[in-house]
RNA sequence: GCGCCUGUAGCUCAGGGGAUAGAGCAUCGGACUUCUAAUCCGAGAGUCGCAGGUUCGAUUCCUGCCAGGCGCGCCA
């Protein structure tokens, strides 16, 4: 556990022992002794910490709450916990001031842990799946699944670094309708440079990079119209759609998301998974005939209206594979599965929720994030997107325009259900008014004194001869504050399943070390200052690093 | 019509029952003979959409309304 959880921990311990003291001592009649909760002030001037516990005890404890929180104190034994100084105020606020020793404790920490430092097992090694993007294999995507390809993955880092045990996993959806409408497209398309009559799909996909695949798919499969028509049109899905899913596959490694598992929906339909699902529902009694198709009572379950399971035509619905789906999903032992779907997808919530109780598990056991929408402006002007009329801004020309680094850092500054409008001109832009390069920057300055430090062969001392007790400077002592946040930051990103907190504490951090470099001087100071704020240097560095991955952007050492 | 998201500084957005509501940008004023000025320091700027309710306390929770966005298929 890190030094300031630690602390942290030791202090609520201590006003927990406090209250109960206190209670006995004043007789308060307490049926719930709420959880001590610790907050960081927003005023310097109200400690390091404080807690609004007096508040909650004093109804219960029928006193004026700076009272119950004058007793509190006055039981309190600050042994083990740093707590140099404690008041009352406000309305009843209890303020701690810590000595500063406990802040040089949390440079140790990070110089012992590395990349490590931040790292915490409150998820208690819970099997969680985030599944993410799952974009149809029909064509290139989009920005909101670039948006989703940045969550997902950031929020899978943060939960892996909470301490859950996260897979990623990618949905291939192969087996619906899109991709038959894509396959027929493409068998035209193919048929056309073949100058064989052809006919294209209503609802097909005109667009040019069907004809490129076409091109391609001629020369590995120049006898194709030889075979029979439902051959075609069967291989045409198959490879085309394979095709798609390996560019997705290397578009997103460039966006620096990788996945643990891409499942095929067409697998569920090969391993029956489909009917299965629809006996099972049938022995519980759940499905009914009307109109010709068969019908999910999800209405049991709180959806709006049931939902049919097998159209007229005898074909399952996307939501009967869907189901085999997550049934799959459980069956692997997962215990709590997060979707992170576009906003166009928020109606869908209800059935799926009603889904996973007809299979008998629990509703709270998925999760659903819906994303808001991507405003793409470029110079503050919006850019309209019409996929008909194939003004599209693709992820990779999104990459290709702003590049990784700063895309990843626009789609995770702001929270998943706020709406995004993302500047195009303004991400590209090397400008003080492109936050990613703020924080980069800081990284690279250190980087930059540190090879100072070694091309004039000052030492940097090791971490047990450190003098950090020098730090005592504030814009040092801030900067350490902020450091040894990072741990709780964590912990509450990965429970409010909120990436943008990380990127808002890069930046943050980056700001505390911006003042320090402007107020302290490292190289040529005092041998023993230098040494304890080159190591300080280094714990910033390594904590600026462990920010940046968790975000999936670069550290660089020069800019 | 119903459902979901949003409404906080000029702009883009954090925050979320409690202390004087924050950040970045923009505006204005300062700071480089010293480790990268892609930086720092300071100033101005707010009826937290509106109206009720719950509470000792509401910007935060509840209800209604207004505004913007997105959905509401035997499509996926």
């Amino acid at each position: 556990m890190s030094a300031a959880l630690k602390t942290q921990a030791q202090i609520r311990i201590a006003l927990a022992a406090a209250v109960e003291a206190a209670a006995e001592k004043h007789g308060w009649d307490i049926h719930t002794i709420p959880n001590v909760e610790l907050e960081v002030p927003r005023e310097k001037a109200h400690g390091d910490f404080a807690t609004n516990l007096a508040m909650q005890l004093a109804g219960q404890a029928k006193m004026a709450p700076r009272a119950v929180a004058e007793a509190v104190l006055q039981h309190l034994d600050a042994a083990g916990t740093h707590i140099e100084h404690a008041e009352v105020a406000g309305p009843g606020f209890i303020n701690l001031r810590l000595a500063n020793d406990w802040l040089h404790d949390v440079v140790k920490d990070i110089a012992q842990q590395g990349p490590d430092y931040g790292k915490s097992n409150f998820g208690d090694n819970k099997r969680v799946m985030l599944e993410f993007v799952s974009a149809n294999p029909v064509g290139p995507m989009n920005v909101v699944n670039a948006r989703a390809a940045a969550v997902g993955d950031t929020l899978s880092n943060i939960m892996d670094a909470a301490g859950y045990d996260v897979s990623r996993e990618y949905y291939v959806n192969d087996a619906g309708r899109q991709a038959h409408l894509f396959g027929l497209s493409l068998l035209a398309r193919y048929k056309e440079l073949a100058q064989v009559e052809y006919e294209f799909p209503e609802d097909g996909y005109p667009a040019p990079y069907v004809k490129e695949l076409a091109q391609i798919m001629r020369q590995e499969a120049p006898d194709l119209l030889e075979k029979p028509q439902q051959e075609q049109e069967a291989f045409c899905k198959r490879w085309g759609t394979d095709r798609i899913v390996e560019q997705q596959k290397a578009d997103l490694a460039a966006f620096g998301v990788e996945f643990d598992v891409w499942f095929r929906e067409r697998d569920l339909h090969a391993g029956q998974k489909l009917e299965k699902v629809i006996e099972y529902l049938k022995d519980q009694g759940l499905l009914y005939e009307q109109d010709g198709a068969t019908w999910f009572v999800s209405t049991k379950f709180d959806d709006d209206k049931d939902r049919v399971v097998v159209k007229s035509d005898g074909v399952p619905t996307y939501i009967t594979a869907d189901m085999a789906y997550h049934l799959d999903k459980y069956q692997r032992g997962f215990e709590h599965l997060i979707n992170i779907w576009g906003p166009d997808h928020h109606g869908y919530i209800g059935r799926m929720q009603a889904a996973v109780q007809a299979l008998g598990y629990k509703a709270g056991s998925l999760e659903i994030i819906i994303l808001q929408l991507v405003n793409l402006l470029r110079r503050g002007e919006r850019v309209r997107m019409s996929k008909r009329a194939g003004e599209f801004v693709s992820m990779t020309e999104l990459m290709e325009e702003v590049g990784k680094d700063a895309a990843r850092y626009f789609f995770l500054m702001r929270a998943p259900d706020s709406h995004l409008d993302f500047d195009l001109g303004l991400a590209a832009e090397e400008s003080q008014e492109n936050p990613v390069y703020y924080i980069q920057y800081a990284h690279a300055r250190i980087c930059s004194i540190l090879r100072q430090a070694d091309s004039d062969s000052v030492q940097c001392p090791s971490i047990e001869d450190a003098a950090l007790h020098l730090l005592q400077a504030e814009a040092e002592l801030d900067l350490i504050k902020k450091l040894s946040e990072l741990p709780g930051e964590i912990v509450s990103a990965a429970e409010r399943r909120g990436p943008h907190h990380i990127a808002r504490y890069a930046h943050e951090l980056a700001s505390s070390f911006h003042s320090f470099y402007t107020h302290c001087r490292v190289l040529g100071e005092e041998e023993a200052l230098q040494g304890a704020r080159l190591v300080l240097l280094k714990a910033v560095a390594q904590v600026l690093q462990n920010s940046l991955r968790l975000l999936g952007i670069a550290a660089p050492e020069r800019m």
